[in-house]
DNA sequence: GTGAGTTTTTCTCAACCTGAGATGAATTTA
DNA sequence: TAAATTCATCTCAGGTTGAGAAAAACTCAC
C-alpha cells in the first residue's frame, strides 16, 4: 500500500496547459434542462416552453440550453451547473428567492438530438405557485402544463408529445419528487411561507395521486421533530363553507423524515 | 390552452442540420468517472488508479476517460453514457456477468479541471469481490482503497488526497450506497449468487458501519417478500469456531422494500 | 465419544407505530 | 339558532420493532 505517499508535483503540469488544445476533441455540446414543478390549484404542473426554432420547431420542450463554458457574446460563463439551470429558468418565468434546485439525472444517448452529440443535465425544482410564465429566447410560447396531459416517457404516445426524449426527463422528475416526499420534508417546497396541515396534505395528494387519512396525517406530521413549526397564529378562515380556522405552520429545519411517511402500503 | 394541438413538421428541419456546424461551439468535454464499490474482507472499498499523465500526475484517482461522441481512431462511439462507464471500468479490471450500475450525479464546476471545461458523468458500481485490478492506459498503478483511507470530499485534508474532485465524488457515492440500501434490495449486488442472511447482515453493517442485531435482522428479511429466495440448501460448514450451518439464499426479485429497513433509528 | 463453545434460527414480550373510525372544538352559512 | 363544515384530538385493534432468551445444529478439544 501507498498511503500517506505524498502525490508528487511535476514539473511538466504547466507546460502540458499551455499546448493543450480543447478544439482537438471531438465535439460534444452540453446542456441544461429544467423540470420545474409546481401545483396551481391543486394540479401538479410542469412548465414548458413551445420550440420556435430548429429543431423540433413546434414541438413542446423543457426549458434548457446550453451550458456557457466560458465568457462570450451572450454573456458571462456559468460558475457551475445549477447556475446555468437557474439562469435558463429565470429566462421564462420569476424566481422566489425561496426555490428548491437539485440534479435529477443526465442524458446523453447518442441519437437524442439530430444536431450533434448533446449530453444534457436535467434539473428539477420544486416551487410554490408561480405566476404565469413568459416567453424568452428560442420560444414562441410558455405554459404551466398539467402532468396528467403528458405521457410517461414510456414510448406510449399518449397524451401532449415532447421534443427529444423530454417526456422521459419530466417523467423521472415526477417520479423523484413523488419519492422525495416519502423521504424528505420537501413538501413545503410546493408551498407559501406559511400553510396549514391540510394543504401540507393536500400537496402529498396531489403528487401522489392517492387519498390520505386527514387525523392520521396530521398526527403523523406533528410527531415528526423538525418538519413544521407552529407559528402561533391562525388562517383567516375555515374552508369555503365553514369550518374551524386552522393552525398555520412554516417549515421546520428538518430535511429528512425520520421515520418516512410511505405511500401505498397495502 | 393549446392542448391537443399537433406539433408541426417543420420543411426547414433538413436544411437546418445540414447547415449546422458543431465545432462553432465553445469547446465542452465530457467524461464519465466510475465509482466503484466493492467489499473486500469486510472491508468496503473503491477502485482506485494512479494518474500517469499530466493533469494531476501522479495522484489517485477515480477510473474515468471521455465519452467518445463519435466513432473514431480510439474505437466505436459509446451509444449511450452508461456503455462509456463500462468501457472505462473494463480497462481497470474484469467485469462480472450481474454488476449494478447506475448514474451517480454530474459534476461541472468550471474550475474542475484546469484543461478545459469539462463535465464529467459518476457512474455507481456495486459489485461483489473482484479480483485485483490491472493497470491500463493513463495509468501507472490500480488498487481497491478501503473508504476509511479517503477523505469525505469536505475539504478536510484527510486521508489519502485524490485527483480533481474525486473526493467529493466518492463521498456522493458512499452515501448513495449506503441510503440505497435502506429501501432497495441491493445489498445482494455486493455479495455471490447465493449466500447466507449472516453475510448478507454483514454488507450492512459494513456499508453503513454499524452492528445490527443478528435476530431481528434475520426475521427482518424473511417478512419482506421477495428480498431473498431459499434455495434450500445449506452452506458446506458454519463460522470458523463450529456452529450450525447456515442456509443458503440467492437474491429474490423485489427491487424495492416494503417497508425500509432504515439505518440509525434512536 | 463427550462436553464446551460457536453460530444459526426461532421464540417471547414490551414498546412503539399505523390504519380506521369516533368524538369534540371552532367557525360559517341557512 | 340549527345545520353543515372543517380542524384537531382521542381510542383501539393490529402490526412492526428492539432486546433478550432459548433452542437447534454444528465443530473442536480432550
Amino acid at each position: 500500500m501507498e498511503t500517506g505517499e505524498t502525490p508528487p508535483h511535476d514539473d511538466g503540469e504547466r507546460r502540458f496547459l499551455d499546448a493543450y488544445d480543447p478544439r482537438a476533441f471531438a465535439p460534444t455540446a452540453v446542456t441544461v434542462d429544467v423540470a420545474a414543478l409546481t401545483i396551481r390549484a391543486g394540479t401538479p404542473c410542469v412548465l414548458l416552453t413551445r420550440r420556435s426554432a430548429p429543431p423540433q420547431r413546434g414541438w413542446w420542450a423543457l426549458p434548457g440550453g446550453f451550458v456557457r463554458a466560458q465568457d462570450g457574446p451572450d454573456g458571462p460563463a456559468d460558475p457551475d451547473l445549477p447556475d446555468a439551470a437557474l439562469r435558463v429558468l429565470s429566462e421564462k418565468t420569476a424566481l422566489p428567492c425561496e426555490l428548491h434546485l437539485e440534479q435529477l439525472r443526465t442524458y446523453g444517448a447518442r441519437d437524442r438530438d439530430p444536431r450533434m452529440r448533446i449530453v444534457s443535465v436535467a434539473y428539477l425544482i420544486l416551487a410554490p405557485d408561480l405566476p404565469e410564465p413568459h416567453v424568452g429566447r428560442g420560444s414562441d410560447a410558455a405554459e404551466w402544463v398539467p402532468w396528467s396531459e403528458l405521457g410517461h416517457g414510456d414510448g406510449a404516445r399518449s397524451g401532449r408529445p415532447l421534443a427529444f426524449d423530454h417526456a422521459r426527463i419530466v417523467a423521472d422528475a415526477v417520479e423523484r419528487a413523488r419519492s422525495k416526499l416519502e423521504y424528505t420534508a420537501l413538501a413545503t417546497a410546493f408551498l407559501p411561507p406559511t400553510f396549514t396541515i391540510t394543504a401540507l396534505r393536500e400537496v402529498y395528494e396531489a403528487v401522489w395521486g392517492t387519498r390520505l387519512h386527514s387525523a392520521n396525517f396530521h398526527r403523523k406530521i406533528l410527531a415528526t421533530r423538525g418538519f413544521v413549526e407552529d407559528t402561533g397564529e391562525l388562517a383567516d378562515r375555515g374552508g369555503p363553507g365553514g369550518g374551524r380556522r386552522p393552525r398555520l405552520y412554516r417549515a421546520g429545519g428538518a430535511a429528512v423524515l425520520h421515520p418516512p411517511l410511505l405511500r401505498g402500503t397495502p
